[in-house]
DNA sequence: TATAATGTTCTCGT
DNA sequence: AACGAGAACATTAT
C-alpha cells in the first residue's frame, strides 16, 4: 500500500478508528519489522497510552502517543495498518499487534517486510535523519521548481527521489509525466519552466484525484494512465501502446508519442 | 519455473 | 560531489 495517496487513506482510517484508545499490551511478532525502538521500548512507550493525533509526511506515518513521543510508521511495499473491532481476524502477515482495553485491536501488517515500525521523540529530528524532502502535496511552486531543476538526473530519478520531495513513487511518477508529456529521461535541469509548472501542478491533480478515488483505479477521471498500466494496454489519447523500460531499476511507461525525449 | 511487484538503502564504479 | 547500475531485503502472484 505504498504511495502518497495510499498512505494517505491508511491514516484517515487510523484517525477514524483507533485514535484515542488506551492501549492495554503491545505484541510484537516479528522483530524484523522494528526500526529506532526495542520490543521492551514499544511496550514501554505505548502500554497505558492512546494514540492523539494521526500525521503523514510523504509516505511516512507520524502517530503521536499520549506521553509526548511519536510512534513512525512506514508501510514499505506492502504494508498496512487494520482496526479490528473485536480483535480477531488477524492478518496473516502481522508483525505487531496493539490491544485496546475496551478489547478492539490495531495491526501492523507487511508481507514484505519492507517498512518498518519505531519511535521518535521528534517528527523534525526523524524526517531529517531519514533525509526526507518536501511533502508532495505541500510543497509551493517555487520550491518545486527551484528542487527539481537542480538536479541533471532524468526526471523520474529526481521525482523519486524522497529527499528531493516526499511521497511519489512508482506509478504517481509515471502518471504525471504522462500527463504533461514528458518524457523520463528528460534531464530536471534541462525543463523549461512551463514544464516544471505542469509537473507542479499535476502532482497536485493527480495525488488528490487518486485520494478522492479512494485509489481505485479504476474511478480516476479518463485519461489517466493508471487507469490502464500494462503492458498489453495503450495511450488513452489513442495512440500506441505504452512502451516500458527500466529507471532506477522500477518499469517506467510511457507513450512514446505524448512523451518525446 | 522464472519474473516482477506501489520501497529504501547500500556498495561499487565512473 | 554527483550520479548510475546493481544488489539486497522477503514473499507472493502470474
Amino acid at each position: 500500500l505504498p504511495e502518497l495517496p495510499e498512505v494517505e487513506l491508511v491514516r484517515r482510517k487510523v484517525e477514524a478508528s483507533a485514535l484515542g484508545r488506551t492501549i492495554a499490551s503491545v505484541e510484537v511478532l516479528d522483530i524484523g519489522v522494528l526500526e529506532g525502538a526495542s520490543t521492551e521500548g514499544l511496550k514501554t512507550a505505548l502500554t497505558g497510552h492512546a494514540l492523539t493525533r494521526t500525521d503523514r509526511h510523504g509516505k511516512q506515518l507520524f502517530f503521536r502517543i499520549g506521553n509526548g513521543r511519536w510512534l513512525t510508521v512506514h508501510l514499505g511495499m506492502t504494508g498496512d495498518l487494520i482496526f479490528l473491532e473485536d480483535g480477531r481476524g488477524l492478518p496473516r502477515f502481522t508483525r505487531v499487534r496493539f490491544d485496546f482495553e475496551d478489547g478492539s485491536s490495531f495491526v501492523y501488517e507487511d508481507m514484505r517486510k519492507f517498512g518498518a515500525i519505531g519511535l521518535t521523540p521528534s517528527k523534525a529530528s526523524f524526517l531529517e535523519r531519514k533525509r526526507l524532502g518536501p511533502d508532495a502535496l505541500a510543497i509551493g511552486r517555487e520550491d518545486f521548481v527551484e528542487r527539481v531543476s537542480r538536479h541533471r538526473r532524468p526526471i523520474k530519478t529526481v521525482l523519486l527521489d524522497q529527499s528531493v520531495l516526499a511521497g511519489v513513487g512508482n506509478l504517481y511518477s509515471d502518471e504525471v509525466l504522462f500527463q504533461c508529456g514528458v518524457h523520463p529521461l528528460a534531464l530536471a535541469d534541462g525543463l523549461d519552466e512551463d514544464q516544471l509548472r505542469c509537473l507542479h501542478r499535476n502532482l497536485a491533480i493527480v495525488l488528490r484525484s487518486s485520494i478522492d478515488a479512494r485509489t481505485d483505479f479504476d474511478q480516476l477521471p479518463e485519461g489517466y494512465m493508471l487507469k490502464a498500466r500494462h503492458p498489453s494496454s495503450r495511450c488513452p489519447k489513442g495512440h500506441g501502446p505504452w512502451h516500458m523500460m527500466k529507471v532506477n531499476g522500477r518499469t517506467a511507461f510511457f507513450c512514446p508519442q505524448c512523451q518525446r525525449l
